[in-house]
Parts: structure tokens; C-alpha cells; sequence
RNA sequence: GCGCCCUUAGCUCAACCGGAUAGAGCACCCGCCUUCUAAGCGGGCGGUUGCAGGUUCGAGUCCUGCAGGGCGCGCCA
């Protein structure tokens, strides 16, 4: 099961062997002009620089060697040496009835599985999600699904953040606030056993917490004691001191919550839901060994990692593994946190799809891995993304200046799509349950296709009505292709039309075989550079694809071999595209 | 100050180890619904790829410098 630019690839690369030209320039692409061929091949060019040659006479040699191949129905060298290269119909055929009765559609897989933990979502605990939070999970989600498509044995984790400073403040917070939880907490501590009555817990909600946090947090910032009253409590917690410890199990309960319906609501799930909390119990003794094995320093009351490297444009930080305080910082659960999935899962690769204002903290945390022996060179990757920005190309903020919470972000999608759907005179006779799947579907696909359209490294503008307009290069367009197709195929069957063999006969058939055959490339590319907008691409170029042939190829109205052939093609489409859909996290209705 | 990233059509973004005429969507203009969902399709308009050099037969892509923007730079995560 190969694809086309790889069959044609081997084709070429054996005629420039022959030649006595590099093989490997013989690589294949789709042609940049398909007004003159299918696929290309620009080695010509790169072969007579290395040879000493004219290209347009390498060209004419390769292109003799490829003659009489009953694949291609047209050879041609154009300009300075390009070779033009034009598919046969018949072969064209074959392919796509392989496609059509292929289960992976056409999908290649890896060589060789690979163990492969993605690392996203990062929620923080006693913290709603906010929309910095939307751009993981969207991304993570992905990069999981298509992994595992490919054939690793991938797991995700949320990695919830639960274990550092933030909570100490939040701890400090609490007690300030409610004299009950004061006295349990205090009473916990002293007594070394965990509180009896934990009733006056049932007062912390997570919009409390959320209240307390920005207050906590900046009277932090500028009062000492109080940052040091934080500290000490982070430290109590870290030595599961029973009271501490029990406010902080209160708060991770009332987030799983909020958490669970955000994530949900966005069709995201993790293999596992660990924190930082979870590798607690092995930072004792991995500081004892990174210690014994002389990568410790003590330096201003801490202990610390030196990672620089030589040739190094510049100093980075040291890891910091122990404060002058005594506990932990989020770089200590990192590196624990690898110590921990090495033991449990020994994976190849490990992504962490994070803010890519992180990758110092990466580059820092992985570099000391690799020293302790943690990890090899290379099984680390930080794969890092933009901000989503508001229309005035800053951070996305609310109205008022702050942050968006995810939860709100989702119910405005949800809203909008209503109303779109409305507009369009959709749902009137819809039971309201199915109607508010549709809408729920149409904010995701909304959501996702906009994020996942751009390239991950780069910082996009949020534009809830472009991105909900069923207009364009959108979510919901492609949501409304996919439906159209399902509307389609249902009638044949009403109709007692049944399936057959594709012939190609129309351009637009052509084009779009050409853009099914090209699923694999995408894939590939978009596993190998962790970017999933190449296959949103793909989904985007399907559905025109697709579009074009609905408009120029009637089926229902077709003779019987050509109807069924268009059948074919048009099952092939949708199974195809709702694919790709699945593989960027997004589903689709049954009609809308 | 040091380092990383970004700058492509009016707007939002693509461009496959350097290759032909830099592509999509939106917006704007013109066509196409008695026939499968027109939320669609076809056509048109729109670019000195931030600026200046360099390497190369060939540069949006590689190198150098400059301008503008974003981000990071040990006891938050």
C-alpha cells in the first residue's frame, strides 16, 4: 500500500542510479504546475551541480529510462530540467480502488512502533482552565491521535500542576479566609493525623479558589513574610503535613470536576491523569542520587544543576532542585516526572506540548535528565506553540482585561453556533437534543480547525465569527462537506444504488483521486514535524477536492457503472476526510 | 544587556531537504439553484515575500547587518 509519490519516487530514483546520478535526488512531488503534470521531480537540477552537467541533459537521460513505464502517461522536461511527470489513467484507477478498499484508507504506517508519551493539557489544580490551556490540549490531543494512527503505542497525561508553591499560597489563602479550616488544618498538623470532621471543607468551591489565587498571588510578589508563609506551608505540604494535606485533596477534588466537563466538552482524554504530586514520593531519594553521582552544588542556600554546555550562545540557568527553602520546584517534579515514566512506560520519545515560553525550562530540565542518566539525548521534545491572540494581535483577554476561562470560551462557541445554525434555518425540526449535539460538534470543529490550521509555532488571532462562519476555510465547512456526502450516499441507498468500481473519466475525478492519494504525504509530514495543520490542509484540500467533483459529476442521475464508480469515490471521500477530521479531534454529525 | 521566535495580497494564514507563473480563505466585482444540502461551484481583482547586502545557474526559504513586533532570562508554573 504505497502512494503514488513514493511509487514514482522509486522510479525515478532507480533511473538516476542508473545514470550515475545520486538516487536520492530522484524525489517526487506534486507538481507545482498541475497544468502541466501530476508530480515532479526537480533532481535534474540539484544532480547537474554535483555532477558538472547540464541538467536538461541529465533530464533527457533519466527521462529515457523512464520510458515505456506503463504507470505514466506522459514524460516531459520543462524549463531548466524539470521533469514533468503525468499519471495513466488505469493507474490512477488502481490506486484509488486500493484506497477505497483500504481500511487505513490509504495510510501508511511506521517502520517501527515506537513507545511515545504525550505530554498536554496541563491543568492546574484549584485553578479553572483558561483559554492558555485550549491551544495543549488542542494540539496534544492531535499529535496523541496521530501517533497512535501511525502505529506507536502512545499515552497521554494530563500532567496536572499540584505540587509546587501555588498551592502553598492558595493553602495560606484558605486558612486567612475561613477561621474553621484555620483551626482544622492547624489541628491536623499538630496532631499528625489526618482531621476526623472534614465537614468545614465542603466550603471551598473552585470559584473561590479562583478568587483567592490572583490576591495570593501578588501579595506574594510584593509582601516577603507572606511569600515566606507560602513557602513554609508549600514545604508542609511536601511533607504531607495531615492538615495541608487534607485542604489540598479538597482541592483537587472540586477541580477534577471542572476539568472533566472542559475536557469533554472538547472531546479530549488522557490514558493517564497524573500530577506532579504523583512523583512526590521519588524526590527524596533521586536527590539523594543525583547527589551521589556529584551533579549537585549548593549555590545561595540551594541546590542546583549546573547544564551549560560548550558552544552555548549563552549561559542558561541551572536546574534549581531544591530551594533554600527545602522543597521542590516545578523543575524537580520534571525531572522526577521523567525518572517516573521511565520506570513505568520506558518510552522512546516523550512530547510536551507546552507554551513555547517554556523551552528554556525545557531545554534545562532535559539537558539535566540526560546528565543523571534519566534519559537519552534526543528522547526529549519540547514541541512548543504560540499565544492565541485577540484581534488587537495581544493575548486573548476578556472585555474587562482577564482572562478568559476555557469554560466560558467553549459556551460562547456553543452559542454562536447555535445561532448560525439558526440562521441557516437548521434545526427546526430537530428534536433539541441532536440540535445541541450539532451545535456542541460545530463549536469544536469551529475551535480546533481554526487552531489547528496554522502552524503550531506560530501565534494566531482569535475570531469567534470567523471561525464559526460556515463560510471558507472553517470548521464547520468541513463539517457541512463531510454531512453533504452522508446525505448523498443515504439516498442511493434509499434508492437501492449500490457501489462499484472507480473509472476515471472527469478532471475533477482525476483531482480528486490525486488529493486522496496524497492522505499518506500528509500524514507523514504532519508526524514528522508533530504539526498537525498538514493535515488539516489535507482535510481542506479533500473537501474542495470533493466539492468540485459533487459539482461537476452528478451520481444519482449517472448511468449505472459511472454512478456506482462516483459512489465509490464519494464513500471513499467521506470515510477518508471524517478520518483525517478524527485524527485533529473532531467529529461529525450525521446531518446538520 | 543577552538569547529565541516572528514580519508574505487590504485582513487571517499556507508554501514538501533552495527550483517553473509565491498559493488559500475573508473582503470586493461578475456568472451559476425546475436536477444529489448554493453553508456550494466557476471566473475576476489583489504581492518589490519588512529593508539592505551576500552565497547560488536559481532565494519567501541559506548567511550577515538593520528596522519593527512578540517572548524568555534561578528559588512562580
Amino acid at each position: 500500500m504505497t502512494d503514488l509519490k513514493r511509487v514514482l519516487g522509486e522510479a525515478v530514483e532507480t533511473a538516476f542510479a542508473a545514470i550515475g546520478a545520486p538516487p536520492e535526488l530522484g524525489r517526487v512531488t506534486p507538481s507545482d504546475r498541475p497544468d502541466l503534470a501530476d508530480f515532479q521531480s526537480n533532481g535534474a537540477l540539484a544532480a547537474a551541480k554535483r555532477l558538472g552537467k547540464n541538467p536538461r541533459e541529465i533530464a533527457a537521460a533519466v527521462a529515457d529510462r523512464l520510458a515505456g513505464d506503463p504507470r505514466l502517461a506522459g514524460i516531459e522536461i520543462a524549463g531548466p530540467g524539470f521533469i514533468n511527470l503525468k499519471i495513466a489513467d488505469a493507474t490512477l484507477a488502481d490506486r484509488a480502488n486500493e484506497i477505497a478498499a483500504d481500511l487505513r484508507l490509504g495510510a501508511g504506517s511506521v517502520a517501527v512502533p515506537r513507545r511515545v508519551i504525550v505530554d498536554y493539557g496541563g491543568p492546574n489544580v484549584a485553578k479553572p482552565m483558561h483559554v492558555g490551556h485550549l491551544r495543549a490540549s488542542i494540539i496534544g490531543e492531535s499529535i496523541k491521535r496521530l501517533y497512535r494512527f501511525r502505529g506507536d503505542e502512545v499515552i497521554g497525561d494530563a500532567h496536572f500542576g499540584d505540587w509546587g508553591y501555588q498551592m502553598g499560597l492558595l493553602i495560606g489563602a484558605v486558612m486567612d479566609e475561613v477561621p474553621a479550616i484555620r483551626a482544622l488544618v492547624d489541628d491536623g498538623n499538630a496532631s499528625g493525623a489526618a482531621p476526623a470532621d472534614l465537614s468545614p471543607l465542603d466550603a471551598v468551591t473552585l470559584s473561590d479558589l479562583d478568587r483567592f489565587y490572583p490576591e495570593a498571588a501578588a501579595t506574594g510578589k510584593a509582601d516577603t513574610e507572606y511569600r515566606d508563609r507560602a513557602r513554609k506551608i508549600t514545604m508542609g505540604l511536601q511533607s504531607k503535613q495531615p492538615g495541608y494535606y487534607a485542604l489540598w485533596e479538597r482541592f483537587r477534588a472540586v477541580t477534577q470536576v471542572a476539568l472533566e466537563r472542559d475536557f469533554h466538552a472538547l472531546g479530549i482524554d488522557f490514558d493517564w491523569w497524573k500530577g506532579e504530586s504523583d512523583v512526590e514520593h521519588l524526590i527524596a531519594p533521586m536527590v539523594a542520587e543525583l547527589d551521589a553521582k556529584g551533579l549537585l552544588v549548593d549555590d545561595q542556600g540551594a541546590r542546583i544543576i549546573r547544564v551549560v554546555q560548550q558552544g552555548d550562545k549563552r549561559e542558561l540557568p541551572p536546574l534549581l532542585v531544591v530551594s533554600s527553602e527545602g522543597s521542590a520546584m516545578y523543575g524537580t517534579t520534571d525531572l522526577a516526572t521523567i525518572l517516573d515514566r521511565q520506570q513505568a512506560f520506558d518510552p522512546h520519545l516523550v512530547i510536551y506540548c507546552v507554551d513555547q515560553r517554556q523551552a528554556d525550562h525545557f531545554e534545562i530540565v532535559f539537558r539535566a535528565a540526560y546528565q543523571a542518566g534519566y534519559s537519552q539525548d534526543g528522547q526529549l521534545e519540547h514541541i512548543g506553540f504560540g499565544t492565541m491572540n485577540g484581534t488587537d494581535g495581544k493575548p486573548f483577554k476578556t472585555r474587562e482585561g482577564g482572562v478568559l476561562k476555557l469554560n466560558d470560551l467553549i459556551e460562547m462557541t456553543r452559542s454562536k453556533a447555535r445561532e448560525r445554525l439558526t440562521e441557516a434555518g437548521l434545526g427546526e425540526n430537530m428534536a433539541p437534543a441532536e440540535f445541541e449535539d450539532i451545535a456542541g460538534k460545530v463549536a469544536v470543529a469551529a475551535l480546533k480547525f481554526a487552531d489547528l490550521q496554522n502552524f503550531r509555532g506560530t501565534s494566531y488571532v482569535f475570531d469567534l465569527d470567523r471561525f464559526t462562519s460556515f463560510e471558507g476555510k472553517t470548521g464547520p465547512y468541513l463539517l457541512y462537506q463531510a454531512v453533504r456526502v452522508k446525505s448523498l450516499l443515504r439516498r442511493a441507498a434509499a434508492e437501492g444504488f449500490g457501489q462499484g468500481v472507480i473509472i476515471i473519466s472527469e478532471p475533477a475525478e482525476r483531482d480528486l483521486v490525486l488529493t486522496l492519494d496524497a492522505f499518506d504525504s500528509a500524514l507523514t509530514e504532519a508526524y514528522d514535524k508533530k504539526a498537525p495543520h498538514a493535515l488539516a490542509e489535507h482535510a481542506y484540500r479533500l473537501s474542495q477536492a470533493f466539492s468540485k467533483f459533487y459539482a461537476a459529476c452528478p451520481m444519482l442521475s449517472a448511468e449505472p457503472a459511472i454512478r456506482s464508480s462516483r459512489l465509490t469515490l464519494a464513500a471513499t471521500t467521506l470515510s477518508q476526510l471524517e478520518l483525517t477530521l478524527d485524527l485533529l479531534g473532531i467529529s461529525v454529525p450525521e446531518r446538520m
